[in-house]
DNA sequence: ATATAAAAATACATATGTGTCATTTTTGCG
DNA sequence: CGCAAAAATGACACATATGTATTTTTATAT
């Protein structure tokens, strides 16, 4: 497959991404893609075998961006509490920006399939951040910025959190203040109280 | 519409329910309800027009009869941790009870239909929840039982968390020991520190 | 028993989707 | 330029879905 090629597939996958933030997974055919692409049908078939083929390359394009989630902010000399709050910063500007989000289609694909652990996507990405976030909490306990029994358990708590006003600004909607007090809320609760 | 028609009426929802539960929202033809109900085409449109039409009484259905979540607790003379604990352990089982479910099928019928607030069932139950568990912390605050200074933040934070392990547990997959951990984390949180 | 209306089944016209393949167009190179 | 390889096209055969119009069945009242 020559260089042009190459681009081309690039070409597809990036219209194609539209047309699943637009549609989400299971409405999606083939049909819509051509046409959005504007190739033909046969030419389509030359580069990719269906729709759950190049939603999961659509997928992993997406991954690679949004791997140095934090690498950023962990370069610095940023204490753990500026890190965590900058994590959840970007998180809340995620889940506000409904458009233009894979979110919905993602869901709908992994209702479809049912993924083994290792081949779980989303699975890895959560564990990665829980590890993550545990240590950043560990790292604020050490330095006196965190009180935290547990960091691992409200690692997860901060997630499954996050997972949930995910799910909710896709399904009954969620406003900016509400993300901010949530957000406000897991903070408060890490933090050495003051009194 | 005589009585038999009424009976038939419900057979079929409850038999849509069951392919509901099996394939989600969006796959869901009316031949396959047809053939699940084992009617002819022309008798499924005499009593529905649209798959979409059939989910939404079904989810009717549904809720008329979750709508009594708290009644039978709130009755007795139980304390707030008491009742607390038994919704939350409700609702663990319902997250575990990954098969016979709608919930899929619900997110994928919200991804789709953005309602307005007034008839987005999702929401008003969401938010009834928060209130009834908001009222509970405060009851276990009155009591001595629970230490909250934001009850209301507490309350959302423990629908988030709820929302969140149900999109975990039909996406990434969570096990019991996960669930359990979690629920005993938000509800250690709650309670007066021994120390 | 039979006429009648309600309920249900079937067949049809239409629409949309899939995957393939013979054909045409484009491209790169001697 | 000219031609072989690569890329792209669009029509085809098939499958599945929708909604309706017509026919058949069933139940019921006389």
């Amino acid at each position: 497959m020559g260089e042009k090629s190459i681009q081309k597939r690039k070409y597809i996958l990036e219209t194609a991404r539209k047309v699943f933030v637009e549609k989400g997974f299971k409405k999606v055919t083939m049909k819509d893609i051509v046409e959005a692409c504007d190739i033909s049908r046969g030419g389509l078939y030359l580069y990719f075998e269906s729709t759950s083929q190049i939603f999961q390359e659509v997928m992993k394009m997406e991954t690679q961006e949004a791997d140095d989630l934090f690498s950023d902010s962990i370069k610095e000399d940023a204490t753990a509490s500026d890190i965590l709050l900058l994590f959840l910063r970007e998180q809340k500007k995620e889940l506000l920006r409904k458009k233009d989000t894979l979110t919905q289609a993602i869901y709908e694909f992994y209702f479809e399939n049912q993924l083994p652990k290792k081949e779980n996507r989303l699975k890895k990405q959560f564990d990665s951040a829980v590890r993550i976030i545990e240590g950043l909490i560990g790292a604020g306990v050490e330095s006196g910025e965190f009180y935290c029994e547990d960091p691992a358990g409200c690692a997860r708590n901060i997630m499954f959190v996050l997972e949930g006003l995910k799910i909710c600004a896709q399904t009954i909607g969620v406003t900016p203040e509400m993300v901010d007090r949530e957000i406000l809320y897991l903070f408060k609760n890490l933090c050495v109280e003051e009194e």
